[in-house]
DNA sequence: CCTTATCCGGAAGGATTCCCTCCGGTTACT
DNA sequence: AGTAACCGGAGGGAATCCTTCCGGATAAGG
């Protein structure tokens, strides 16, 4: 909305920086990591990072935003591919800290999700942004890709489970453990894999999910 | 190996609910829960927790040895069922704070799985346990339940993913998605479900998991 | 019932960790 | 070169955590 280009070329990189290190380590580790060490990752004094982001609300906050946006354009650009759309969002999903951080916070962690409820602007991205998925996860079951008897609320869930999972063993694992274990997750999510599931397809209401 | 029945009953019985708090809350939320809470949790004063555990780690390798005898037990009594006993046992994978804490502390926390390499009790059974674990991976190939392409570290990891992602959730998920999610992991197991899976089968060789 | 060895609870000291401010020095723009 | 904006990191203060210690309670045995 506002036009915040007052900083200097040096400030406006420092603050990139802060926002991509603190990204990758609310990911991996959730979003207590000392502030000092986001200062350190982001090649940075923990000054600069108080100067911009007055409280760890404040930069939690940011990150949400933005990793919530990256998110959203991805998830449109698939919808732009039509008929592969689901499986090309589904190509999206590796080594994107944007993913980690949105899913982990949006259903696991209550204290991120707080702070996305709060703020006008994540909360109409992240709505937006669920219900993007949601055309997708029908038209994957149209084009008879996914299997009938979930909903979008499963496939959210199921593959947060897992992605949030490989993000904390990051390093403990190999590297080429990560395809693998995405590929069979996928593969509980197909068409005629299977057995009856127990309960009832989770929706996502819209908002389930966001409450 | 020594009798260490010394114990007065009511000190026994603080010990054992200490053990079994410990337990939960290390599957929950890691092995640096604060020692003041696991031992609020038992119903006891720290003080009791320190007399009968010098330190942590004490606690966490005491807490190891036990969950993976119990482990253990539930392995062979399903590799005693025979031919259903692969899915007999995926029946026991719920709602057992012995699994959560096994899966967890022996494929990603590399604090609490060092505790265990040093004490050669725990490595044994953990070894054992693998070994008959592997016994059923085969067992529920040959029966053409469980895809041919995958092996032992596969399951594993998959399932420890899942199950230590819905742990550390518990609570902020209702509880009915618990099943319906492992059993969308299980159906990626399946035979005949799918995909062409990217890199190798991963064998435990026997130690990749333990090492 | 009474003695006594054993055990219990939780207050509190000491150490660690973390948040955030502040200021002397540096860097980008004109 | 001059100046306004920015940087780094030391350090005060608060919070948390680990561990010890001891007056009081409790089970076992006669």
């Amino acid at each position: 909305m506002t036009e915040p280009q007052a900083l200097r070329i040096d400030a406006r990189r420092n603050r990139d920086q802060i926002v991509a290190a603190a990204k990758t380590l609310f990911a991996e580790r959730g979003a207590d990591v000392p502030m000092e060490e986001i200062a350190r990752r982001a090649g940075v004094g923990v000054g600069t990072l108080y100067r911009r982001f007055p409280d760890r609300e404040a930069l939690v906050r940011e990150v949400a935003r933005e990793s919530l946006a990256v998110l959203l354009t991805h998830a449109n650009r698939a919808q732009a591919d039509g008929g592969q759309g689901w499986e090309s969002f589904l190509g999206v999903l590796e080594n994107l800290p944007d993913l980690w951080f949105t899913l982990r916070s949006t259903v696991l962690s209550p204290a991120i999700r707080t702070v996305i409820l709060d703020d006008p602007e994540a909360l109409a991205t992240a709505q937006e942004l669920l219900s993007v998925i949601n055309g997708l996860v029908r038209a994957g079951q149209q084009a008879g890709t996914l299997r009938p008897d979930v909903d979008t609320g499963d496939v959210v869930i199921l593959i947060t489970l897992v992605i949030s999972g490989l993000r904390a063993s990051a390093g403990a694992l190999p590297d080429t453990v990560h395809a693998r274990m995405l590929a069979l997750t996928l593969d509980g999510l197909r068409t005629g894999s299977g057995s009856t599931l127990p309960g009832k397809p989770l929706t996502p209401d819209p908002m389930d999910l966001l409450r």
